[in-house]
DNA sequence: TTAATTCCTACTTTTAAGATAGGAATTCGG
DNA sequence: CCGAATTCCTATCTTAAAAGTAGGAATTAA
């Protein structure tokens, strides 16, 4: 499985909060009773993302978290590969610098290097937006035609 | 790391098997020293592709394996999804059933069918040829621009 | 001042990946 | 027929990563 939980969770959080922040910020025992997850566990997810500048914060009582831009700002590439920490397919392209010292040689790298800009362009082809409101643009045409059913 | 040693070394498999065999068939532990690799943990990966029909087997002395079809005739797609079980990004798609309960009101749902497609789509458009050959057509256009510097 | 919250660090549990082991079954060549 | 080389099968062990938990410090609003 390529996207673990804390990915999922992330955009579960972000999902939430899109649809639940009105002016103030929204904590995360609100979000963690509505989506039925670990409050504790959501902790370290949510803290990712803020860390990352995806979020705002506010300590203390009445604090939380909202949204640092509009849904339509966020790609879910950016979402995901944060809280994933890399979306690469194999270890040796992780961090954009090929470490991997038969690279040269490697029959197989240009495969992983294509697939992994495959994923990178439709991640980064889908915003948050477009989630929240089940739009379906996306290079594929539409990507999930058993909706339609 | 969404493809395990299992897919990667199977491709190897695949790849030296497409290299060296000539009217016979190759054994393991040709392959196993030609790749550095474990040849007791090769067996595992070998034998999931031999039951796949992806490979012949000989037993007995002089035995080995060999490719069942040619190299042009296999995708990248049936080979790593043979050997990973499922390429799926999300444990909810990963038997084309949409197994989980909330699926009817999932937001997310959409966004894993099309990210499942994009990755099948772009596995499936190159083939086992491709890969040694270094060819370079997809629908990304060049796989590889490093490789051109 | 108190209650509610984020924030931080560390730990535990669980699961999957990666790797190994031993031996049965098969086949070829002498 | 025999022995060496091989696939094939099942079971096990090891390691690393994911998933989840715990406790408490720092902060803030009312």
């Amino acid at each position: 499985m390529m996207v673990s939980t804390k990915g999922r969770y992330a955009l579960i959080v972000m999902i939430d909060l899109a649809a639940n922040q009105g002016e103030g910020y929204v904590s995360l025992s609100d979000i963690a009773g509505r989506q039925m997850l670990s409050m504790k566990y959501l902790e370290n997810v949510v803290s990712i993302l803020n860390k990352g500048g995806l979020l705002a914060s506010l300590r203390g009582k009445n604090g939380g978290y909202r949204l640092a831009k509009k849904p339509e700002e966020y790609t879910i590439n950016e979402i995901l590969n944060l809280t994933e920490g890399s979306l690469a397919p194999v270890e040796c392209i992780k961090n954009g610098d090929l470490n991997c010292d038969k690279a040269a040689s490697c029959m197989t790298l240009p495969l992983w290097v294509g697939l992994d800009r495959a994923i990178e362009k439709y991640l980064s082809s889908v915003t948050l937006d477009d989630v929240i409101c089940g739009r379906r643009k996306t290079m594929l045409g539409d990507w999930c035609t058993e909706c339609k059913e």
